[in-house]
DNA sequence: TCGGTTGTTCGATACTATTCGAACTATGGC
DNA sequence: GCCATAGTTCGAATAGTATCGAACAACCGA
C-alpha cells in the first residue's frame, strides 16, 4: 500500500500504452478519469471484484497512464495528462473527445 | 485471395485499434507504411515467416488500419489514413510523428 | 486496540494470442 | 498446361492475459 512506482514520462512506450488502452474495462476507467479528473478505485469499479480492478489499475499505472496516490485509506487516481501530452501529443485529447 | 473485407470507418472501434497497435510487429508495419505509403506483405516481413505476417496483416485489416488490394500476384497494403482521421483525428499523425 | 473500510497480493482457471511449419490457392510467365 | 512466386489457411505448441475468491496490509475512527 505504500507509494507506487510510476514510470517517468521518458520511459513511456507506445506499445504499452496501446496495450493498456486495448481493454474495454481500462479504456472505460481512462474515460471516466477524463471526466471527473480524479477518483478512488472503488468509485470506478462497475461492480467488479476489487482484485480485478486492482489488476487493471496496475496495468494503467505501469504504462504511465494513471497516477495513484494514497489518501487516507483510499487510493486516488488521476490521468497523467501533462506527461502523456509531452510524449504523445494529441493522444489523450483524441481519446477523451470520443463520445462513449 | 480474393477481395478482403475491410470494415467501414463507421465500424471502427477504438479498443480494437489499440489492440492492433499494441503489438511491436504490427506497430512497426504501420510505421513503415507511414513512410513508404504502400508496400507488399513481402516487403514488410523482417525475415519473419509468411504465416506470421499474414496473421498480423489480418489483424490490422480487421481493425481498419490497413487496406489490402490484390495487384498481380502480390498484395499491396496501405494505411487508411483518411478513414482513420475522420473517426479518430490526430491518432495516426501522432503515431507517425514518433521517431522509432 | 478493535473493527470496518479500502485496496493489494497470491493462486488457480479459463481464455486468447503469437508463432511457425505444412498444405493450399491464386496469379503471371514461359 | 506447368512452374515459380506471393500470401492465405490450418493445426498445434507456447505464452500471455483476464477474472475472481481468499488471505493479507494499511489506515482511520470509536
Amino acid at each position: 500500500m505504500r507509494p507506487f512506482k510510476h514510470p517517468p514520462a521518458s520511459d513511456f512506450v507506445l506499445e504499452r500504452l496501446f496495450y493498456a488502452l486495448s481493454d474495454p474495462v481500462r479504456l472505460d476507467i481512462v474515460r471516466c478519469l477524463g471526466r471527473v479528473t480524479e477518483a478512488t478505485c472503488g468509485e470506478l469499479d462497475g461492480g467488479r471484484p476489487k482484485s480485478s480492478m486492482s489488476h487493471h489499475f496496475r496495468v494503467l499505472r505501469d504504462a504511465g497512464l494513471v497516477r495513484t496516490q494514497s489518501v487516507g485509506t483510499t487510493h486516488m487516481n488521476s490521468l497523467r495528462l501533462e506527461d502523456l501530452e509531452s510524449r504523445f501529443p494529441g493522444l489523450m485529447p483524441m481519446i477523451l473527445a470520443q463520445p462513449a
